[in-house]
RNA sequence: CGGGGUGUGGCGCAGUUGGCUAGCGCACGUGGUUUGGGACCACGAGGUCGCCGGUUCAAAUCCGGCCGCCCCGACCA
């Protein structure tokens, strides 16, 4: 391609709205164009890049079996009324009328409509297992788009459903999809680490994130140097060390901690350190509910949890007025002696009955202490939590903590998430009445699978991991062309007639090249080739042309060689 | 949705105590001189100053409302 001729403007200066690596150098070299908060246009580099990303995506989902669909992104409410989506996913979907007033979704995600397709087409076991995938534009109305490319309202997804006679069938299907997931992250040059992932409201049990690490990730996640144990903070689990114990147990004593609202404050006051305190984290639920949670003063909540153990679709920080309401006072609140109607209470597991605490006295100024939490935490009618309350891990796992698995320290880092795969299990299919019939004619829900991977997150990710100062370095199974040649001093003729010959050849011979044939100058074309950063820059000027030679250099390497114009070819199509 | 910022040619910005044909750099066009790491000179094209309303002899500038975009948080399969 001559670039005279390509739709390719690069920009010097930074957009200013542009603060991600990835978005920033997508705007500079030209690839891609912003319609509206996290819409964007793909001009022709970026979807070259794109559909090599795409071609590399199918060739590892037919190597593992998968089918190739194509789906609508435009669905029946009702699918999604039929799923209970419609109301699950809420103010994320786009939903349009049509000239009847009927009202549609804009696809986020295609669980439904897939189904909908294996409800009418399979029958009997003898038509499972089935693993089918599309690649397709998805519209959410996500709360806040950012990043460029990585959180956008439109944006193309790789998506793949396998339909199972049975959890060890799904099992199979869940390996090959994680086998072709690794082999394409790989191919595509992306260092991934596999973490442990919560799976949401609506998931089933085993699910795991393909995590990008770049520091503009929105995920934080941790994972174990020693034993490889990796998971999303979502979801990791970590060992909680238990402060020392007591064998006695003094009686439940109140004392005042005047303007000591705060776990450091308290701790410092009475001399205890902090995780021999007992905090109280409140949130509000959809229903209005409240959500007490008691977690150790050492330790922070981790809300997906507490979401997850309630099945609570929302939560937010509870009001002070809404915690006044069940008994408890800010900031020395503790579950001793509040109402019991409308409180959920969660204990975090930390919170060992043998250990000696201190906790809020609901009481403003006031701390009990000697609190035992088996023998302490009633309610206002002196009626025992023990027993209703949820007593599991609500605690959020952090750098430093000890791994669940082998105990040494955890390290933390960032990811952006690129593929997501889980075990559906018969969710959908129960719920939209997906059967088979088993090998004894009983009628069987399809056990499910889902994997997703973010085409367009993977381009942005790819440029997120692969930059320098001077722009993209292009992992090369991805990049848009393979060589950028450069001509120098074209406006004479000899020079421009050994430029267009090698690029003749190059292209003649496959080689994808992107041929810098404008009038500009040296420093324009070579500052342009570092910011679009294919791998290969070849150079063809006066000097070397009198020389016989062309001028190769790596993108990734600090000088440049200079090859016999006759070897250029071999150079570059290796035949060993 | 809460907090913060911002909106002036394609990009980056100035101008905002009300005052003349709204400026600067980059990019763009024409001509000339240059030519190995973002050249120079000359001439030139390009702007409903986000939108609507108000105040005023006069509004990019003051007032009110709305919208877009960006960031933090909430949120988010």
């Amino acid at each position: 391609m001559r670039l005279s001729r390509y739709l390719l403007k690069t920009l010097r200066e930074t957009p200013a709205d542009a603060d991600t690596a990835n978005h920033q150098l997508m705007l500079r070299a030209g690839m891609v164009h912003q319609v509206a908060a996290g819409v964007y246009g793909y001009l022709p580099l970026a979807w070259r890049a794109l559909q090599k990303i795409e071609r590399i995506v199918r060739e590892e989902m037919d190597a593992a079996g998968a089918q190739e669909v194509r789906l609508p992104a435009l669905h029946p409410i009702e699918l999604w009324q039929e799923s209970g989506r419609a109301a699950g996913m809420g103010d994320i979907l786009f939903k349009v009328k049509d000239r009847r007033g009927h009202e549609l979704v804009l696809g986020p995600t295609h669980e439904e409509v897939i189904t909908d397709i294996v409800r009418h087409s399979v029958r009997s076991y003898r038509d499972l297992p089935l693993i089918l995938y599309q690649i397709q534009t998805k519209f959410r109305d996500e709360p806040r788009p950012r990043s460029g490319l990585l959180r956008g309202r439109e944006f193309t997804m790789k998506d793949a459903y396998s339909f199972d006679a049975g959890s060890e069938g799904l099992d199979r299907s869940y390996q090959a999809m994680a086998q072709a997931y690794r082999n394409i992250f790989d191919r595509c040059g992306l260092q991934t680490i596999v973490v442990e992932a919560d799976s949401g409201a609506i998931g089933g049990k085993d699910s795991q994130e393909f995590m990008v690490t770049a520091a503009a990730g929105e995920d934080e996640l941790l994972h174990c140097p020693s034993c490889g144990y990796a998971a999303n903070v979502e979801k990791a689990a970590f060992k909680k060390l238990t402060p020392g114990t007591t064998a006695e147990r003094p009686p439940r004593e109140k004392v005042a901690t005047p303007g000591c609202a705060t776990i450091r404050d308290v701790a410092a006051l009475l001399g205890v350190p902090p995780e021999r305190t007992i905090k109280a984290v409140l949130y509000t639920d959809e229903t209005g509910g409240l959500v007490f949670v008691c977690i150790r003063g050492d330790l922070e909540v981790n809300e997906v949890k507490v979401k997850n153990a309630f099945k609570a679709k929302d939560l937010r920080p509870a009001t002070d007025a809404e915690i006044r309401a069940v008994g408890a006072v800010p900031g020395y609140a503790s579950p001793i002696g509040i109402r019991r109607e409308g409180v959920k209470l969660a204990v975090d597991d930390s919170i060992v009955s043998s250990v000696d605490y201190v906790t809020g006295a609901n009481q403003e100024g006031y701390h009990y202490r000697h609190v035992f939490w088996d023998r302490d935490f009633m309610d206002k009618d002196g009626k025992p939590w023990l027993g209703s309350a949820y007593y599991q891990d609500f605690a959020k796992a952090q750098p430093g903590h000890g791994c669940p698995k082998c105990g040494l320290p955890l390290e933390g880092s960032r990811g952006i998430e690129v593929g997501h795969i889980f075990k559906l299990g018969t969710v959908y299919s129960e719920s939209m009445g997906a059967r088979y019939l088993d090998t004894a004619g009983q009628e069987q829900p399809i056990v499910m699978g889902c994997y997703g991977i973010g085409v367009t997150r993977i381009l942005a990710s790819a440029i997120e991991q692969h930059h320098d100062e001077k722009g993209i370095v292009w992992p090369p199974a991805i990049a848009p062309f393979r060589v950028y040649l450069v001509g120098l001093n074209l406006e004479q003729e000899a020079i421009r007639r050994e430029a267009d010959a090698l690029y003749d050849e190059l292209d003649k011979a496959g080689v994808e090249v992107l041929y810098d044939d404008r009038e500009e100058s040296a420093g324009v074309k070579f500052n342009d080739a570092d910011l679009i950063g294919l791998p290969v820059r070849l150079t063809v000027s006066p000097r070397n042309v009198k020389q016989g030679v062309v001028e190769y250099k790596v993108r990734t390497a600090a000088k440049a060689d200079l090859v016999e114009r006759q070897r250029i070819l071999e150079k570059l199509t290796p035949s060993a």
